[in-house]
DNA sequence: CTGAAAGCGCTTACAG
DNA sequence: CTGAAAGCGCTTACAG
């Protein structure tokens, strides 16, 4: 009775039916009788018969896997994923398991190219693309994909005439809050750290909220106060500090990206300037940490179980053959103690 | 000359030879001679080829691909998974990639019977199993793996009995790390926080190195400062909180987790005791927000890249038919300002 | 070094 | 409601 492999022969054997009605008995079909069904998937499940992917997916063209791929610009060998969209992984396998379908996780260098081999090898059906690099790489890796009918959603700034989905924040808007938060706070020399050049858009529409801020409070923008820094923590810490020895005065920062806020926040100790008394910090992302640096980090937050989920309801929609659209959604302030306002 | 999805035949057609040696070529075969190779693979680039993975799979009966299991015992709707075993995610995924493999990632409840059903299926070739979970269910799980023959490496504890590859890190030696740190620095009223109960034989383990601690050091193991919590910030809180308002005296806790430390590190500040001055904590894991806390947090560290690495090499190895054993790390104490060590 | 052929385990039109 | 048959796109013994 016990059979080391089952396969969809055995149980037709074993049920006394043919092959056929096993598959569709297996599948629900309702052209099955329902007692034969039942007594079917019965057996099925005595002897832990599953079907056999491969060949299901050699049939019907599909493999019912997404595949999420991770870029890290950054990334040296033993680089950690960018904690903001690590923590979406858990979001997206859990939303995309939900309609039935599994999750492929790749971490891809910007200098890759396999990108274009998972739909292509019928590994998976979709993607969706996280991380930030620099655009202009990006941007081939998009065209590529693209080229070859890749369907993919890519988190991040919707570019007018980019291929493909995008959900993501309105980073303006972001970077708006947080420069605005400061002002109000009687900020006026208020630095900026970061990759704001057009190579980052997400990072360069910050910008963009924060020229608008100051504006806004009767500021100019200083070219002084714009700090340069890859995204991460050693480089804000470098940035910032090679900033406060030139003698640059300075009563805020607004770091576009978290990480970036735990360098500075560093930085800024070290040199012996309190925050917030001296100097407010926001930060951008809302990551785990942010609550738990001393001092607790004011930030702007986006939604990320809100992404994971429309990221993944967008692909299956892109597969299923729906007409979806691109998604923008609104950032949020979480003030903490970082700044300096009252709670 | 542009095919829309092209197949083996689709190159063989175009380079003028047989469909099976294309499928040599492109397997580098050395029955190929070289030249029809390169010509072949030529062709095979220029129109995007790439095998079918299904097809391919469904012949040799391999998916080059290892299913990655989060179990999550305390996990909700909205649970972030464990932050210990998320921060494995990409060294895994990395190491697989470098050794041929895809990694499908999937989170599971408890109460999930999914697992066996991933390479039964032909999905993957192997499993990890990632998390911490109540043993007595969890083991069923490994019973009903091992039952159908499922080749899988678990990250925790090596049970005697237990079917199945471990990978995991001396839990006994750990705990008696952090303690001894503690006795070291004159604490005698040493709380453990966690479930040390036989469910988690990984926490259980660092009791008892606690214990051994206490008793080299002269002191008793006292029942009124062992303080259950399940593993969260939350629980922690809420058990370091109901036990200080018991008027119990206390000069340290040791946290079985750095979640339950970070928890424990909250209440005794909202209780008004300091951290290290008052009560030394120490915790285990060293999560990244350990070096973020205030004040930073003493712990043990787990080497999770060379556990990552490690792991993905045992389950390749079985997959491939060598003999592979389990494996016991050694843990490593990290000072930080916890305890009022100097540094 | 190359080709013809079998077959992996399914799904689904087609026929009844 | 059920079965016989074709075929998805590969890999690999077998024959030359």
């Amino acid at each position: 009775m016990k059979v080391e492999n089952p396969t969809s022969r055995d149980i037709a054997d074993l049920a006394g039916v043919s092959q056929a009605t096993v598959s569709r008995a297996l599948r629900n079909s309702p052209l099955v009788r329902q007692e034969t069904r039942e007594r079917i998937q019965q057996i099925a499940r005595e002897l832990n018969y599953f079907v056999n992917r491969n060949a299901a997916g050699l049939r019907t063209h599909q493999s019912n896997t997404i595949a999420l791929l991770l870029f890290d610009e950054t990334g040296g060998e033993d680089a950690q994923i960018n904690p903001f969209f690590l923590s979406m992984i858990g979001y997206i396998t859990r939303s995309a398991a939900s309609m039935g379908y599994d999750v492929l996780v790749s971490l891809q260098q910007l200098t890759d190219d396999w990108h274009v081999e998972y739909q292509a090898s019928h590994r998976a059906d979709g993607l969706i693309l996280l991380g930030y690099g620099d655009y202009v790489s990006y941007r081939e890796k998009l065209d590529a994909l693209a080229a070859v009918n890749t369907r993919f959603i890519i988190y991040g700034p919707i570019a007018a005439d980019q291929p493909g989905l995008s959900y993501g924040c309105d980073n303006q808007t972001g970077g708006y809050l947080a420069t605005h938060h400061l002002t109000g706070l009687g900020r006026s020399q208020i630095a900026i750290l970061g990759d704001t050049s057009s190579c980052h858009p997400e990072f360069a529409s910050r910008y963009d909220g924060y020229a608008r801020a100051l504006r806004e409070a009767g500021l100019e923008s200083d070219s002084a106060l714009a700090i340069h820094a890859d995204n991460t923590e050693e480089d804000a810490y470098a940035a910032v500090q090679s900033l406060v020895a030139t003698g640059q005065s300075l009563d805020a920062v607004f770091a576009v990206t978290d990480v970036l806020a735990v360098g500075a926040m560093r930085a800024l100790a070290d040199a012996g300037r309190r925050v917030p008394e001296d100097v407010s910090v926001v930060g951008f992302d809302d990551l785990p940490r942010a609550a738990f640096v001393n001092p607790p980090l004011t930030t702007v937050q986006q939604n990320i179980r809100e992404a994971s989920e429309g990221m993944v309801q967008a692909i299956v929609g892109l597969i299923e053959g729906d007409s979806v659209q691109s998604v923008q959604m609104q950032p949020k302030l979480i003030v903490r103690q970082s700044c300096g306002a009252t709670m």
